[in-house]
Order: structure tokens, then C-alpha cells, then sequence
RNA sequence: GGGCGCAUAGCUCAGUUGGUUUAGAGCGCGUCCCUGAUAAGGACGAGGUCCGAGGUUCGAAUCCUCGUGCGCCCA
């Protein structure tokens, strides 16, 4: 017996039920064991931050990171999954904040570091919890107990390795970088945080004039859009390529330096007359020097020269450069270069410096104090803020007959997204550096070798990204994160990377380790994890090997939390501190599979793909001092990623609380279940489309493909059970994975040649998904996937069961039957173990049954340990495939005729008549006319080969096959065929085995296989046309066929009579039926034994039945009482 | 401003290396069927200037260019 099923079902219900199974009987690690010696596939978890609470978005993410290890495993792989917490990082030091209610970094310093890193702890797992649950209500199977997490010593430490890795190789540098700084907070902000503070602003736009050194009477016409920056100019650049021109001003003697392409609208700007006198090359401007409008550093600077490296030498500063980003869209063609406030002015003095000796090269000149406010160097300026102080150096300009024109400029500028009012300025910060410069051809050339999905991420998005590499800007100076590990000489300067807290420790005089352990006594509570941070890990201080007395002291940073992200290949083993770690770590690289969303691009993608190239590639030796760890083959770390699109919330817009265009995921498990939200994200579309969070589509996925599947599944149960169909007393012996080999033993399973061909075709349909199936997986394609497994289930509930239905309400125990029945249960359990990755839930709760239930312990206890069905393609019949397509094809323009004639299914019709274009299974349909008399109710079918009084026939080229053949032929030829009466050369054809057409250029000969015939229904029948065929009923009615009808209207009154009725389905009835109608008595008295077959009638008269409610109904018009009770 | 992607039915989306004739699916809508899978199920139908404009080609939803709109990333 199986378990009968519950009615109306319940999937969330029954998912919780698996949950505990599953946690009981620890099918998970069961998964894995059972593969313990199969090959690897390696899944790596890019790991998630717990400090927020999980949304749709994060569903689909750990959905499919579920569904393809499971496939894996299935298929016989190892696939271990050890989950990951992202613990570090800005977001986490912001909510805090949050929650202490301050924010810059000088509140943070009051508050006291210390507490402030602890409150940064309880904030990582605030809501693990919440992850934890979702993640084992979605079915993702990972282990969460082993988690890596990135503040703990082991992961820090392995970070320290990688560090001094590339300490040591050189790769790890300080130098300056162009931040947005926030001046009154102290802070740099994130590039997120400055996209949320941009306003629209009015700055002052103001053309200055530069004299040229060497011809003072001519000046550079520059402008700038931050005049507060002009005290710090160190160049002008201009476009080598561009064409400028010198111009007099009317009335003036000074002459202009300007791009011609800006002359005229300059000139009207300003209301002048200009005169150009002559025009020269951008590339003419080169070098030429010119005196600054302000002259703090010019006065001491102004005249001193550095060696160049190509030998000779030159002026550091204020001289015209080259540059390629200057434009003629807005400004004057000529550029104000302040390097230390403008990422791009920066880059031109870094290209400038690197033409210079060492010890020559130009100063990044800053007149600017972190407070925003004007140092010493700017005199007249001194303490005042820069932004404020834009309207008086304005002013000195002009008076100092310098400014050549003034207006607004309307632009976005960004604001402190936390202080309104406060304006952020870029500003240069010392900050550490990784080379990876040095590896963009490497990485680039690791990157064509993985697998992304989609395919234009790999030369497009992240191709590009790649391409324009800059050097990785690892620090940052804040509090909670992994600390930079390395140690300061306060002397002589010298630099020291340390890889473990051990090797801190072990250094000479080492000092402070004892803040630590006070803080630790204190507070036994809190994790030894946290001595390795700050502010602890700052108090270690120890001898420094370059000079006596002095001290080593740890730089202040922390460094990018995506370091700590894309270190995770060896640092979630500890790598290679930990005991173990080396051989795990092997054994687990490179991932064949990740997953994350489009905006990990930049973020995991690159970090993972930047750090394991810089460590691990091959050719990479070459840098390395050691050859500890061996070169690996590119593509590493990762072989196949799949870009998730992002998701978006029910509106088009992003996911938002606030505007509640989502639904928690606990909602929608308890409403619609874990399965039918994976099944939306796998079927719906490719994983990488953007996709729109629709409450409806995960609704519909219940109808549209469980619910389906369940029908067909309890249909089976049913009758089972009704018949006591019972495969555990015909399978002896362990049964296992009760695949075809298994069930092969039954002794009434008979080989699939011998059964019928529905069964034959089912079975067929079945081998091709999984082959199907398998294939697209394997391509790392479940929307595919998802599509061959729909098609099947409504194959297998809309044709294969509703064909099948009387064989299994047939009384009789024949051998159909019990083919009939082998052959569900087969399909049955083969499509539990196709549809497991999916739906793991669903498939685990038709497996308990169907396997669980008659076999007990011999089966195999979850189907998650079954192996996935790959298919046999020599199992697949083609022929029977196309011959069913066509048998499904003719009912279904059956039905078209039926309705285009307005004559019911129920009306019996005597004939129909099919035309088949091509006639090579017409033997086949011949055979199974049985079936389309029983799907369109007539009694006879007809191939009729000349049909011309139906249709017309049309020859068709086939176009792929001449076009390449015929060329610009083929339009002539086409008007040929299409004008020709197609019936004729059918005929020719037939006759010739050939067709000959004179063409303009020449004759033309066509054999069959280069045309197609297409048939078109002529007007006046009741009749629809298909690609392979014209269905055509015969509609004429005989007073016997309206009889059926009528009967047949009648056996369905009395059968919603029995159902109002609450009847058993063995119940048998009497029934009576008193109308005037003569014809309708006389249908009844003629199908009398029909009637009472289908209604299980013992008695059906013309009287009413005595103690049987009456009803007044209506047959065709035919009035009638109808009486029915339990006999 | 730069890069990448997207634009197909009322809605959500497919559309495989270009093949013209009838461009598909689901939902929704309309008409109907079935009533022994039954608080289900099914059939049929209507609905499209394939964003716009050029180009390549015998042939373009598909390839190229430009434009428009939207999204993401970066400035």
C-alpha cells in the first residue's frame, strides 16, 4: 500500500515534514558519504554579511548555489560546501554608528575603539539566525556549522600570509590616493556612500589666464570649476592632437592661448572681440612654462629642475603636459592640473614623476589641511574653509586683472550623505597599494579561460574592467577589519610584514601583548579572535633590527574587505597556518562553480580572480622569491561562474523596505513553499536576466508544474491502492535506487518492446528529458533544463494519463494493465530523481511514497541519494515520437474544426478526413485511428490522398537549402512556385522524381527534398490546417448520431447528479427520467445499456424514482425531470 | 561623460549558427469541453508596425551602424 494522499495538499506542510526527515536522518552528510571516493566538484561560498536581514534577492542567490552541488552530487560527484560570513567592513562600522547615534570618526575615537570593535561584533551575527533559517527552509544543504568567518584569527591570519606574500615580493606599496573626503567628519567615503550624496549646485566657472614664462605678453587661457584649488596648481595640460589658437582681444595688447573649436564661444561669453592671429598643435604647447596664478610654492619652486630619466633635465612644475582627457565639450581646451584634488590630475603627476629621477621627482603640492581649511602655504587663505573661500580668491583674480571671465556652473556634486550640508572635496590620502597593474595581461589571459555564463561578462563587463586596471587600494583607515599586518621602524622607517600572530609574538623585546589579556580577563567573553584586531593588535610593539632603542609599531589601517573575500580560496582552511590545511586547500582548488550577482563584478569576482592570480599562477614564479606554492593552470580560482541578474521588486524599481515591493521569505515559504519559489528562479528565465520579484509568477508555478506533477503522481497512488498494485512483493531483495535495472526483476515488469505504444512512447518521452536534461545541466543551463522537465510532466498528465485512464479503471487484471502501471511508477520515480536538484522537497515527498512506502528499507532512504538518470539515448524512438506528434496534432485541429463548426465534443460525428502533407506515417495513424475516433467522438477516420476539393496545396522552397544553392535566383524562383498550381507539381513530381523550372538565368531542377508542401483548407468546410496536415470533419447528422448525442448529454446530467449526490464511486444508482419528449426517449431507450454502463444505473425508467429528489433540467432543449438515488 | 546589458502579445518572458510561409510559452481575457485525478483538469480562440531609422544580404526579431528609452557599473 502507499500512503494515501492528503487532499487538498499542502507544500509548505509537507516541506517542513522533509526538513526533519532530513535533519533526523542526516541525508545531507548521507549525500556526501555516499560520494566520499567519487571525483571533486568544487563549490565555493561566497559569503554573505549577517548584519542585515535576508531578501528575495539572497534566495535566488543560495538557490542556486543549491541546485547545482545537488545535481553534482547526484551525478556522482564529491561536492563539499562549507559555508562563509562576511564579517568585516564599512556597513558594519555604519550601523553601528547607527545605533550609537554619532559618525565620524572622531565620535568613533570617544567613544573608545575598544568598545566600538566589540559593538562591531555583536552586530556581525545579529541575524544569523534569520540566515540560518532561511537557508535550511530554501533546502540549501551546506555546512553552516563549519563556517568560515572572516574576523577569526585562523582566516585573518591567512589573509597576514597572502600579505607579506606580496610584501615581500614587492607588490605591496605606499603612495597616495585621491579620495572623497568628507573635511568635517575626518573620513573618506566609500564610492556607495558618495553616489547617495550627489546634488545639483551652482559652482563658479572661471577662465583664468596662466602668462606664458618665455612670452609674458600671451597668456593660457585655463579654467577650473574649483578655484580654491588654484593655489595648489602644478600644471596645465592640453591635448597634443588638439589645434589651439593664439588671439588678440580687441582693444587689449595681452594675447589669449586657447582651443580653436572654443573661440567663438568664449569670445561671446565674454562679449569680446577675437582675433586669431595664428594656431599651432596641442602638441607645440608641450613644455611651455608659465607663472601660477598664486605663488606660495611658485616662489620657491619656481625655477628648480630634476633630472629627467631619459637624461637632461627639466622644471618640475607649472609647464603645460600632455593629457588625453582634456575636451573641447566645456572649458577652454586647457586644463588647471591640482593634482592632490582630482583623481585624474593626480594620474598626470604620477606619469610626470615617473619621468624624473629619483629624488628629483615633482612634490604633490597640498595647500589644503584634512579639516578642509587653508594651511600656512596658502597666505592670505590660512584656516579659512576652502569651499567658503571660492568668492574672495575669485575676487583677488579679478583684481589682479587675472580673471578673464566668471559664471555658474550647474552640476551634481556630492554632499555627505550623513551631513546635508557639508560639500565633500577629493582629497589625497597616504594609503597602501597592490600592484596588480603588474598582472592585467596575467589576469586577463586567466580570465579568457573561465567559463562565465552569461558569455559577454568575460570580454565585456568584467574584460573591461580588467583592462583598465589600477592598482588595487587596499587600506583604510577605520576600525573593524582585518588589520594591515605590517610593523614600522619609528627610526629609520623600515618595514616589516608579519604572516601570524605566533611570528609577533616570537619577535625580538616584543611588547603589549598584555592589553589583550587584560581586556580578556576583564571580559572572559569576549572570542580570542579579537586580539588579532585592533585595538590590540596595535599595542604590539618589538625591537627594530635596524636601529638600537627603537621600536617596530603596526601602521594604523585596516585593510578592504574584499581582500578578506577573495582570499577565501586558502583562507577558509587557514591556510597555511592551520594544522591540515595545506592538503585541504589543495584538494579544494580551484572552485569549479560559484555564483553571485552582477554586482560582485568588481567585488568577488574580481578579488578572487586578482589574488589567485597575483599568488598562484604559473608564470607568476617569476616574482616570487619562493616557489613554496606551486603555479596552477588558469582559469583558477574558479572554473564556471554563473553572473546572477539582480532582482528587482514587484514595481520594475529596486527592492526596498520601505516601499514593501517585496514579501519576506518567510512569508512566501509559508504561503507557496521552498519549491515553488526555487522553481520560479529556475524556470522563469535565464538565471542572469534581471529579474522582476513577482508574487504571481511564484503563485502560478504551483498549477503550471508541482501541482501537475502531484495530480499525476496522486492519480497513480489511487488506483494503486484501488487495485493493489504492490511492487515491493514483486521485487525481491534489495531494491535500492528502483531504477529500470531493478524493476526489471518484477516478474509481471515486462520488457518495453513488448508493451503498447503509449507505453513505449512515454517511456521513450522519459529517456529523452533525462538525456535532455543531463545536457543542460552539465551546460550549467537549468532555464533549459526546467523547460524539457514541464514539457514531460504535461506530456505524462495531459497525454499519457488521460489516455490511459480506463486501462487503469479496467476491472480486469490484464497484462496492459499492469504494463500501465509499471509504466507510471517508472516514470513516477524517474522524474522524482530528474526534478531533486529543483525541488528537493517535492521529489523527496513522492520518493518516501512510491519507494519508501512498499519497499521500506530496501529502497534507497532519499532520493538525494539516488543517481541522477542521465537518460539512455538509445532508448529514445524518434519515429514514435514524430508519429504521436502527429496523432496529437490531428485531435487538436480536430478540435479547432469542432469549434470553428460550433458541433460539441459530445455530439457524435460519422467521419473525418485527414490530408497529410507528408504521408510517410500514414500506415502508423492508420493503425491508431482508434484514437482519434475516441479523442474527437467520431466514428471513422479517413486518409485521403486527392483531396481537392478540400485544399490547395502550395509547393514551398526549402529556403535553407537553395539559398545557398540558388543565390539572387531564389526571389524569381519563389514568384515561379508561388503562382504555379501546386497540385500539378505535386504531381510532376511524383511522376519525374523531379521538378524543372527556366529561370532568367538559366533552367533549375528541384528533386523532393527541396521543396515543402504546405496544405491550405479551402473555404466552406468544417476544417483546420496544421503544419503537417488538414483535419476535415464531416458534419452531416443522422438521426442515430443526435441520438448518441443526446444520450451522451444525459449520462453527464446524471453523473453531476451523482456527485451532488456524494456517491461512492461503486455506488450504483436508479435512476428515472420522465420527460415529454419523444426524441429523447427514444435516445434513451436506444442507448439505454450505454447509459446505464456509464452511470452505474441499475434500473433507468421513465417514471420517477419514488423517495429521489426531482431536479428540472434540460438536454439540447429537451425538458426533463431526472431522479436519482442509491440503490 | 564612459562601459556593459536590455527593449518581442495587456503582463512576465522564450526565440538555439540569418531562412521569408502561420514569431512561441505561461498568466490574464474570451468561447467552450470534461466531471471516476473532482474545492481539480482540459481544449480552442482573440491579441504582435519583434523600440525607431538606416545598412549588409537572395532573405533580418536575429548581423552592423546610428538614435530613443530603461537598468546596472564606473566617473
Amino acid at each position: 500500500m502507499f500512503h494515501p494522499i492528503v487532499s487538498p495538499v499542502s507544500f509548505p506542510d509537507l516541506e517542513e515534514e522533509i526538513i526533519r526527515f532530513w535533519r533526523e536522518r542526516q541525508i545531507y552528510e548521507k549525500s556526501l558519504a555516499a560520494r566520499s571516493d567519487g571525483p571533486a566538484f568544487i563549490f565555493y561560498e561566497g559569503p554573505p554579511t549577517a548584519n542585515g536581514l535576508p531578501h528575495p534577492g539572497h534566495c535566488l542567490t543560495r538557490a542556486i548555489k543549491d541546485l547545482f552541488p545537488r545535481y553534482k552530487t547526484m551525478r556522482g560527484y564529491r561536492c563539499d560546501r562549507k559555508a562563509g560570513w562576511d564579517t568585516h567592513g564599512l556597513p558594519v562600522e555604519v550601523e553601528v554608528c547607527k545605533e550609537l547615534g554619532i559618525h565620524s570618526k572622531q565620535e568613533i575615537e570617544q567613544y573608545g575603539v575598544e568598545p566600538f570593535i566589540h559593538k562591531c561584533l555583536d552586530s556581525v551575527f545579529r541575524y544569523t539566525r534569520q540566515w540560518e533559517d532561511l537557508t535550511e527552509r530554501l533546502g540549501f544543504w551546506i555546512h553552516l556549522d563549519e563556517a568560515y568567518v572572516t574576523y577569526h584569527q585562523s582566516y585573518v591570519e591567512s589573509v597576514w600570509w597572502a600579505l607579506k606574500k606580496l610584501f615581500d615580493r614587492g607588490l605591496l606599496y605606499q603612495g597616495h590616493k585621491i579620495v572623497w573626503w568628507w573635511a568635517q567628519g575626518g573620513t573618506a567615503l566609500s564610492s556607495g556612500e558618495v553616489g547617495q550624496g550627489y546634488r545639483e549646485v551652482a559652482d563658479p566657472s572661471v577662465y583664468v589666464r596662466f602668462p606664458l614664462v618665455d612670452e609674458p605678453e600671451t597668456d593660457l587661457l585655463v579654467w577650473t570649476t574649483t578655484p580654491w584649488t588654484l593655489p595648489s596648481n602644478q600644471f596645465a595640460a592640453v591635448r597634443p592632437d588638439l589645434e589651439y589658437s593664439v588671439v588678440r582681444i580687441e582693444g587689449e595688447s595681452r594675447r589669449l592661448i586657447l582651443a580653436s573649436a572654443l573661440v567663438e564661444d568664449i569670445a561671446a561669453k565674454a562679449k569680446k572681440e577675437f582675433t586669431v592671429e595664428k594656431t599651432l598643435a596641442g602638441q607645440a604647447l608641450l613644455g611651455r612654462r608659465y607663472v601660477p596664478p598664486f605663488d606660495d610654492y611658485y616662489r620657491l619652486q619656481g625655477e628648480t629642475q630634476g633630472e629627467l630619466k631619459g637624461g637632461g633635465r627639466q622644471h618640475i612644475a607649472w609647464r603645460v603636459v600632455a593629457a588625453e582627457f582634456v575636451t573641447v565639450d566645456t572649458g577652454t581646451g586647457i586644463v588647471h592640473q591640482a593634482p592632490a584634488f582630482g583623481e585624474v590630475d593626480y594620474d598626470v603627476l604620477l606619469a610626470e614623476q615617473a619621468r624624473f629621477v629619483k629624488g628629483d621627482v615633482p612634490p604633490l603640492l597640498c595647500s589644503v589641511a584634512p579639516d578642509g581649511s587653508f594651511t600656512a602655504e596658502t597666505s592670505g587663505y590660512q584656516g579659512r574653509w576652502v569651499k567658503e573661500a571660492d568668492k574672495d580668491i575669485c575676487r583677488e583674480l579679478r583684481d589682479r586683472g587675472l580673471l578673464f571671465h566668471q559664471e555658474q556652473y550647474l552640476h551634481e556634486y556630492p554632499f555627505c550623505w550623513r551631513a546635508e550640508e557639508d560639500p565633500l572635496i577629493q582629497y589625497p590620502r597616504r594609503s597602501w597599494f597592490i600592484r596588480t597593474t603588474q598582472f592585467k595581461e596575467r589576469m586577463l589571459a586567466n580570465n579568457r579561460q573561465i567559463n562565465w555564463l552569461p558569455e559577454h561578462i568575460r570580454d565585456g563587463r568584467f574584460g573591461n574592467f580588467l583592462e583598465t586596471n589600477v592598482d588595487w587600494a587596499l587600506s583604510r583607515e577605520r576600525y573593524w577589519g582585518t588589520p594591515l599586518p605590517i610593523w614600522v621602524c619609528e627610526e629609520t622607517g623600515h618595514m616589516e610584514a608579519v604572516a601570524s600572530y605566533d611570528e609577533l609574538l616570537a619577535k625580538p623585546g616584543v611588547l603589549g601583548a598584555d592589553v589583550w589579556e587584560r581586556a580578556s580577563r576583564q571580559n572572559p567573553e569576549l572570542p580570542e579572535d579579537l586580539r588579532i584586531h585592533k585595538p590590540y593588535i596595535d599595542a604590539i610593539t618589538y625591537d627594530s633590527p635596524k636601529a638600537k632603542g627603537a621600536r617596530m609599531r603596526r601602521v594604523s589601517e585596516v585593510i578592504d574587505c574584499w581582500f578578506d573575500s577573495g582570499a577565501m580560496p586558502f583562507a577558509q582552511w587557514g591556510y597555511p597556518n592551520q594544522e591540515g590545511s595545506k592538503r585541504r586547500f589543495d584538494a579544494q582548488f580551484p572552485a569549479d562553480f560559484i555564483s553571485e550577482a552582477l554586482d560582485q563584478t568588481r567585488g568577488w569576482f574580481y578579488s578572487l580572480l586578482a589574488i589567485s592570480t597575483l599568488l598562484f599562477s604559473e608564470d607568476a614564479a617569476e616574482d616570487r622569491k619562493d616557489t613554496t606554492t606551486p603555479g596552477v593552470e588558469y582559469p583558477h580560482p574558479y572554473r564556471n561562474c554563473i553572473v546572477l541578474g539582480l532582482m528587482l521588486g514587484e514595481d520594475g524599481g529596486k527592492m526596498s523596505k520601505s516601499k514593501r515591493n517585496y514579501r519576506e521569505p518567510g512569508e512566501i515559504f509559508d504561503r507557496y513553499g521552498a519549491d515553488a519559489l526555487r522553481w520560479y528562479f529556475f524556470a522563469n528565465q535565464p538565471p542572469w536576466t534581471s529579474i522582476r520579484y513577482s508574487e504571481q509568477a511564484i503563485k502560478s508555478c504551483i498549477p503550471e508544474f508541482l501541482l501537475t506533477l502531484w495530480n499525476v503522481y496522486s492519480f497513480f497512488v489511487i488506483y494503486a491502492n484501488i487495485d493493489g498494485f504492490d511492487p515491493g512483493a514483486e521485487i525481491a531483495g534489495n531494491a535500492g535506487p528502483l531504477d529500470a535495472r531493478v524493476l526489471a526483476t518484477a516478474g509481471p515488469y515486462r520488457p518495453i518492446p513488448e508493451r503498447g505504444e503509449l507505453d513505449r512512447w512515454v517511456l521513450s518521452e522519459l529517456h529523452r528529458t533525462a538525456t535532455a536534461v543531463t545536457a543542460q545541466m552539465d551546460a550549467y543551463d537549468n532555464f533549459i533544463a526546467c523547460a524539457r522537465l514541464t514539457e514531460f510532466v504535461d506530456a505524462l498528465s495531459n497525454w499519457y494519463v488521460r489516455r490511459s485512464r480506463d486501462r487503469f479503471w479496467s476491472s480486469e487484471q490484464s497484462s496492459d494493465k499492469a504494463d500501465a502501471y509499471w509504466t507510471l511508477y517508472e516514470c513516477l520515480l524517474t522524474t522524482c530523481k530528474l526534478i531533486a536538484p529543483f525541488v528537493p522537497f517535492l521529489a523527496e515527498v513522492m520518493w518516501r511514497n512510491l519507494a519508501g512506502a512498499p519497499f521500506g528499507d530496501r529502497a534507497t532512504e532519499s532520493v538525494h541519494l539516488c543517481s541522477y538518470p542521465a537518460g539512455d539515448a538509445g532508448a529514445i524512438d524518434e519515429v514514435l515520437s514524430r508519429q504521436m506528434a502527429l496523432g496529437r496534432e490531428i485531435v487538436s485541429l480536430g478540435r479547432s474544426a469542432r469549434m470553428g463548426a460550433k458541433l460539441k465534443v459530445r455530439q457524435p460525428l460519422s467521419r473525418v478526413e485527414v490530408i497529410l502533407a507528408d504521408r510517410t506515417h500514414q500506415d502508423w495513424l492508420e493503425r491508431h485511428s482508434a484514437l482519434v475516433c475516441d479523442e474527437l467522438n467520431v466514428k471513422k477516420v479517413e486518409y485521403t490522398q486527392k483531396a481537392d476539393q478540400y485544399i490547395t496545396y502550395h509547393v514551398l522552397p526549402d529556403l535553407k537549402r537553395l539559398g545557398p544553392r540558388l543565390g539572387k535566383r531564389l526571389p524569381a524562383l519563389r514568384k515561379l512556385l508561388n503562382r504555379a498550381d501546386g497540385g500539378k507539381l505535386l504531381a510532376e513530381l511524383e511522376r519525374e522524381g523531379k521538378l524543372t523550372f527556366d529561370l532568367p538565368e538559366g533552367p533549375v531542377e528541384l528533386e523532393g527534398g527541396d521543396v515543402q508542401v504546405r496544405l491550405q483548407a479551402k473555404e466552406g468546410w468544417a476544417a483546420a490546417q496544421g503544419p503537417s496536415c488538414v483535419v476535415v470533419l464531416a458534419t452531416e447528422l443522422t438521426d442515430e448520431l443526435v441520438a448518441e448525442g443526446l444520450a451522451r448529454e444525459l449520462v453527464r446530467l446524471i453523473q453531476d447528479r451523482r456527485k451532488e449526490l456524494r456517491c461512492q464511486y461503486t455506488d450504483r444508482i436508479i435512476v428515472g427520467i420522465v420527460t415529454d419528449s419523444g426524441e429523447l426517449r427514444a435516445a434513451i431507450a436506444r442507448f439505454d445499456e450505454y447509459v446505464r454502463g456509464e452511470t452505474l444505473a441499475v434500473e433507468l425508467g421513465f417514471q420517477p424514482v419514488p423517495g429521489a429528489e426531482s431536479v428540472e433540467l434540460k438536454v439540447a432543449g429537451h425538458p426533463l425531470a431526472l431522479s436519482v438515488r442509491v440503490a
